[in-house]
DNA sequence: GTGAAAGCGCTAACAA
DNA sequence: TTGTTAGCGCTTTCAC
């Protein structure tokens, strides 16, 4: 890796100027010294320092990127399309895996000022105090993705996720469900934890249902989670006949715990997930879901903080994008139930 | 980020030569000027710059990911893996996905390179001789995980594909099942191509089967080709009373595709994977599976990356890591089966 | 203990 | 068109 710019400029018997200016392709070179200045490079297998380009030109070409769980489905969807997107930009992505680390995050924070990013991506929304006002003295574009922190200084790319959870909800009601199960996220998070709960309670208050206390459970989004939640549902007097998860993984711990009991989905109970991840169509039954456009999200976060980071943008709030129920074989309509025994 | 090491070294009335001392804990530094400077630091929010530090110690602590494919549970929980233990040496991750996008993975080599990353993990072994050669060519460390290409220059955490394969078999024929699929990979792979084919063909061998060629079909790994491979099988004549995929992908394709015929898994067709993803946990039945270590194979990795970038380790081959067959609820012995109508 | 100065590999005025 | 030169922000001899 030792040959550098000017081993180059000497080999073809130019200035290093000139090597520059091929590499970055301007013209006002001449053919014949391009040629061999190329010559040079291939014989020489010379590449460029990245490192000394950004210094020079105080830009990276990085993009941090920080996820809460790399081997969720959801996530890992999400920044799938975030890496394809950057990619296509040029822009490369510096990875950061919090599992639920504070302290790693901050570090990681800290990693990507140092490595002069010249935006972040944020995929949750347990932003503290001190990350929040860390977040807001970096002067380079964060992008919350899928997600909205209570801080209105900052901008998300999102559903809304009252409306989604509304639908849903609204969806087993007229299905015919009168004790519809909830198994929500954490209360602490504005939009997968209160929005989706909001969303819920005032499907059921607006269609005449009352809210049935015994029947919401709070977890943490995972397919352990929604498990655990399902067997206390399940432990009640008189189980829900319907359910909805807010994640698809936690639907998915719901119905393997349904399953687990020896009971049916969906002659038994009827579930609908939340995200609208790979695992819907990868379970049996087919996991109805309210679906986020996943793909759509990742693809603009890029490309807003694209737009952010050109100076080409002001935004004017959040990105808001459509839901979409799709509908699966994990809902029945309620005279189409079997019934539990009670 | 206007605010560099020279500001903090006016501020605190000092020379930029102190200030980098104290920004690296070195001593010879006086208490007194030491707090000053990380007064001046605290003051200006000051970061140091990590692209200006990489470019005179030629050091940027960066490893280069390759990964086929980001949505998978399998290299989603290797990368996860990946990220911790890097993470844990004070190394970044700049990721790549290739989708089986050769001039991708060609253009990100090249990014490598240009980012001068001190290391770079691979995770598939479809390496043409372009890109062979241009890795060979890299004075840099180069890991695959988990696959092994042809080229024996290379060094790769794995398992023993063959004789995990072999094993599988053997259980599988341990259970009295005599009519045995194979839902394999693709051939031109030797780890998760040819050897698993042949680790399964021996086991049905050295155990008196015969090879049947009817129940032997090849694909891409992912959940998609399990199911349309498995259809196949189904359409055969005489079906399989076992099969064998060589990914828990496939498998839970072909799981699929047994339920949405109607049939069952174990009580009509057992069904064994590979890998040991996290979905094994997760479809039901649950999955019996021959299991990579997989957290470990990334943890070891990076590990020994680490060591081939400190020079403190000449590598004498692969690193073999130990397979272990989990048995969950998808396999039954042959007399518990209720047999399939021919 | 501390500071001045050289230089990491490149780009970008500015000259020629 | 091409080349000379001054930095980009930091670390690291080397001198004091």
């Amino acid at each position: 890796m030792a040959v550098k710019i000017k081993d180059v400029a000497k080999r073809a018997g130019v200035s290093v100027t000139t090597v520059s200016r091929v590499l970055n392709g301007e013209k006002y070179v001449k053919d014949d010294l391009k040629e061999r200045v190329n010559q040079a490079i291939a014989d020489l297998g010379y590449s460029p320092s990245q490192i000394a380009r950004s210094l020079v030109r105080k830009k990276t070409n990085l993009i941090g990127v920080i996820v809460p769980d790399l081997t969720s489905s959801f996530y890992s969807t999400i920044l799938s399309s975030i890496e394809e997107t950057a990619s296509l930009n040029d822009y490369n992505l510096l990875v950061c895996n919090i599992i639920e680390d504070i302290d790693k995050e901050y570090k990681y924070l800290n990693v990507f000022k140092e490595m002069r990013v010249e935006g972040i991506v944020i995929m949750h929304e347990k932003i503290n105090p001190e990350i929040r006002s860390f977040i807001n003295a970096l002067q380079i574009p964060v992008i919350f993705s899928s997600v909205k922190p209570a801080d209105q200084n900052f901008i998300s790319v999102i559903i809304d996720d009252y409306k989604a959870a509304y639908d849903a909800t609204a969806y087993l009601i007229q299905l015919g469900h009168e004790r519809i199960g909830f198994i929500g996220g954490d209360m602490r998070d504005v939009t997968s934890g209160q929005n989706r709960y909001t969303g819920y309670r005032n499907a059921l208050s607006d269609h005449g249902r009352k809210v049935i206390y015994e029947l919401i459970r709070f977890g943490d989004y995972k397919v352990q989670s929604g498990y655990q939640l399902m067997s206390e549902l399940l432990e009640g007097f008189n189980p829900p006949t319907a359910v909805f998860a807010v994640s698809d993984d936690m639907a998915l711990g719901a119905m393997n715990c349904i399953h687990d009991r020896g009971l049916k989905v969906p002659d038994d109970i009827s579930v609908i997930g939340f995200d609208g991840s790979q695992l819907t169509e990868l379970v049996r039954p087919r996991l109805t879901s309210m679906e986020q456009p996943i793909h759509e999200m990742g693809k603009l976060t890029v490309e807003t903080i694209m737009k952010l980071i050109a100076g080409t943008y002001r935004p004017d709030g959040d990105i808001i994008m459509e839901h979409r129920l799709v509908i699966r074989d994990s809902c029945n309509a309620i005279d189409e139930q079997i019934g539990l025994p009670t």
